[in-house]
DNA sequence: CGCCGATACTCAACAAGTTGAATAGGTGCG
DNA sequence: CGCACCTATTCAACTTGTTGAGTATCGGCG
C-alpha cells in the first residue's frame, strides 16, 4: 500500500494513462519511488475496485485505447490520511554501488571505479533534466515569485532530487580520487 | 539476489551470527541496505546450502547457541563476481516522506511539517552516530593516513552516509521554512 | 517473584516488486 | 516491404521483502 501513494501523488499533475505513469513516473514523483508497469497496472486497478481513482476510456484513432485515470474525493481523503499518519524510519537507500564500494578492498577496484563514473554520468545527465525542470515550473520567476503563487511540494521535492545529485556527483570525485590513489599504492608496491 | 551482497559485505568485517547481522546491520551496510531479521536468516541459510558462507556453531553458557557466519572462499569469488557485474540504474530510493512533501499542496501542512521536522531529529542523531564511528575508524589519525593503510571501501560509505544526511537536513531546514511561509500565506488570506 | 528486555532463532502467511513474454495496431527508416 | 520501435495493456510465474507471532534462556529491577 506504498505505491498507492506514490501513484496518488503522481495523479495530482492530472489524469494519466498507465501508460503515462509508467514512463512520466520518470519525470515526477520518480525521483524517490519507482515503479515497473505491471506494479501500476496492477495498483491503478486496485484503486478502481476501491473507487479512489476513476477512469475514462479514450477512444484513439491511430493507437491504442487508452485509459485515463484520475483521483476521485475518496482518493483525495485516502492520500490526505496518508499525509496525516506517522512516519516510519527512512525508507531503505538500497543502492548497489554503494555496497559495492564498501567491498572494494577485495579486489575488482577498476571494475568499481568504472561503475562509479558511469553512475556520476547518469547523474550529469538527471541534473541536466532536473535544471529543465526547474527552468520549467519558474517560467523567469523567481524562486520566492513561484513559491509564493504555486504548489510547493514538487519544487521542493525537485530541490532535493537536485542536492542529492549534486552531492553524488562530489562523493563520486572524492572515491574516485581515493581509488586511484589506491590502486596506485597497489601497483608501486 | 541482492540482499546477498549487502550480506557478503557485512560479513567482509568477520563472523556475525544472523542476530549480529540483524542488529549491526545498522551500523555498517544499513545505510545503503536494509533487511529484517527474517530477511536475514532466510538469505543466510540460503547461502550456506550454496557454499557460500560457513556456519560454526557456538556453544554458549548462560544463552542460546549461536550460529557464526563466515564467507567460505566460494563466497568471496561470489562477491568479486557481483563488483564486476555491470551496474543497473541506481536503485530506488523510495521515501514516503518525499512522497508527502510532494502531495502537501492538497492539505495536512501541519502534520507533514511534523514529521520533516521529526526525519530531522532522526537525522541529528544518525549524524551523530556516524562521526563517533568515523573517530573509531581513524584513531587519531588523519584521513590520509587512514586511507593509505585501511580499507578504504567502509570508509567511502560512511562519507556518503554523513553527506546524505547533512545535505538532508539542509534541505530540511529549507522545507520548513517554505512550508510556514505557506501556513502564514494561508492563515492571513 | 514476577515481569521486562536482551540474546538467538524459527515458522507461517502475506504483500510488494520483478521478469519476460504476448497482443495488436501504428509510424518511420532504409 | 520488412524490421524495429512506439503506444497501450494484460497474463503468468517468480523472487523479495514484511509482519506478527512463538520458543527458550538469562540478567536485572523493583
Amino acid at each position: 500500500m506504498a505505491l498507492r501513494n506514490a501513484v496518488m501523488a503522481a495523479l495530482l499533475e492530472g489524469e494519466a494513462s498507465g501508460y503515462d505513469l509508467a514512463k512520466g513516473f520518470d519525470a515526477s514523483v520518480a525521483n524517490f519511488w519507482t515503479a515497473t508497469p505491471q506494479q501500476l497496472y496492477r495498483e491503478l486497478d486496485r484503486m478502481e475496485r476501491e473507487g479512489l481513482v476513476s477512469t475514462r476510456v479514450v477512444r484513439q484513432e491511430r493507437r491504442p485505447d487508452k485509459r485515463l485515470f484520475s483521483l476521485t474525493d475518496a482518493g483525495y481523503a485516502a492520500l490526505r490520511g496518508f499525509l496525516a499518519e506517522p512516519i516510519g524510519r527512512p525508507t531503505a537507500i538500497r543502492d548497489a554501488l554503494l555496497v559495492k564500494v564498501s567491498c572494494v578492498d577485495v579486489g575488482e577496484l577498476d571494475a568499481v571505479r568504472a561503475q562509479i563514473a558511469e553512475r556520476m554520468d547518469w547523474g550529469r545527465a538527471k541534473l541536466a533534466r532536473y535544471g529543465r525542470l526547474r527552468e520549467r515550473l519558474l517560467q523567469g520567476r523567481d524562486e520566492a515569485e513561484y513559491l509564493a503563487a504555486e504548489r510547493v511540494g514538487p519544487y521542493l521535492t525537485l530541490l532535493r532530487g537536485i542536492s542529492f545529485e549534486e552531492e553524488n556527483l562530489r562523493w563520486g570525485e572524492t572515491a574516485l580520487r581515493v581509488l586511484d590513489a589506491r590502486a596506485a599504492a597497489i601497483s608501486g608496491r
